[in-house]
DNA sequence: TCTGTAAAGTTCCATATGGAACCAGATCGA
DNA sequence: TCGATCTGGTTCCATATGGAACTTTACAGA
């Protein structure tokens, strides 16, 4: 099926970079493409003044969309709580303040999964003795045993993302994302 | 502050590649990161088992969410109202299908937000002959107005974004990401 | 032509989400 | 030492979200 003739009616909007920066689809995987995520989705990725975080919202989206209706279905976590627990594995304990920071979730949302986390066992929580307002969180030994259940579902989804790159250049991804994101600190407010 | 010591505690559920893949976050662009993201962001961005996809979904929650915020306040537009019309501005007209395939919403928020948008006359919506099930969308010049005020935003962010790299590590980026996207099609089920 | 099945959209409803007000403990300045 | 202010966390409530059932139209096979 042909792709819109792209009228790039809105191209006023754009920053008028060089058009060629975001490439064109390779013609072998484009069928595929359309096969699965139809005729508009190489256009929005390949042909608009967008494409570039539409390719990242789109990656992003696709990767933890299944992943995180299969880790409900299957072990009853929220996208928030599986959130949590992986932070804790990673050495706690933690405060829910900074799951917050290095999350972007909103305060009351960890809150809410912490009660559920915190019934079910999965986590324990103490309060701080300097600081009375301040709970620290930490797995249990249910918790990380869950964990090691769903972690491996998302390392698998991991390596299928970058099995679509070589290794050298999964490795040149890796270098280049963490070069953008560690710029992120100095991005302006929007508007 | 120090980072927790990385205990790597689920680390048997990890494929147990090479660990210096992630990298390291550079010495220099480190405090920036803690004092606007926290202590946790380092050590989730650089030094988990699933650094790769978190960094990917920190990317797209960052960038978005504060914009869609402004979007939402100064515009009504929500996120699925405006992906209709920035979908409907490459060319259109497009069946409300090929946007849910497109951006992975479930139809029933596409359903809504086009009422939406159609009420407030923002797009137009022609049932189709051949097929009277197919209705098929297109902006309305309001809508095309609406949009290039909304677009410059995203656009800006994207620039944004892109500045955190050369302009030679920006077109690599560019298309090792347009390659992991293109092989997406090719990912197998979670679980 | 009739019947069963599928496909595009819509509607219903239970649940998830997030802004804003709120509470309790800490901190600062006079 | 005591009010004003701040900070971490919780609660309330209105809204957004998405699965599942439903409607209408198309289509395939007997």
């Amino acid at each position: 099926m042909p792709r819109p003739p792209a009228t790039r009616s809105v191209s006023k909007a754009m920053p008028k970079g060089p058009r060629g920066t975001a490439g064109a689809p390779p013609a072998a995987a484009a069928p595929a493409m359309e096969e699965t995520f139809g005729p508009l989705s190489l256009t929005m990725l390949f042909d608009t003044p967008l494409v570039h975080i539409w390719r990242v919202a789109f990656l992003a989206n696709t990767f933890t969309g299944p992943l995180y209706r299969v880790v409900g279905e299957r072990f009853g976590l929220t996208r928030p709580q599986f959130v949590i627990l992986f932070c804790l594995s990673q050495g706690g304990p933690v405060a829910a303040k900074d799951i917050c920071l290095a999350t972007g979730l909103p305060k009351n949302s960890i809150s809410r999964a912490v009660s559920e986390l915190l019934s079910r066992g999965l986590i324990a929580r103490q309060t701080e003795d300097k600081d009375k307002r301040k709970k620290t969180l930490a797995l249990t030994q249910e918790g990380r045993a869950l964990l090691e259940e769903v972690v491996p579902l998302f390392s698998a989804r991991q390596s299928a993302m970058r099995a679509g790159l070589s290794a050298d250049e999964a490795e040149q991804f890796d270098s280049l994302l963490g070069k953008l994101v560690m710029a992120m600190p100095g991005w302006p407010q929007p508007g």
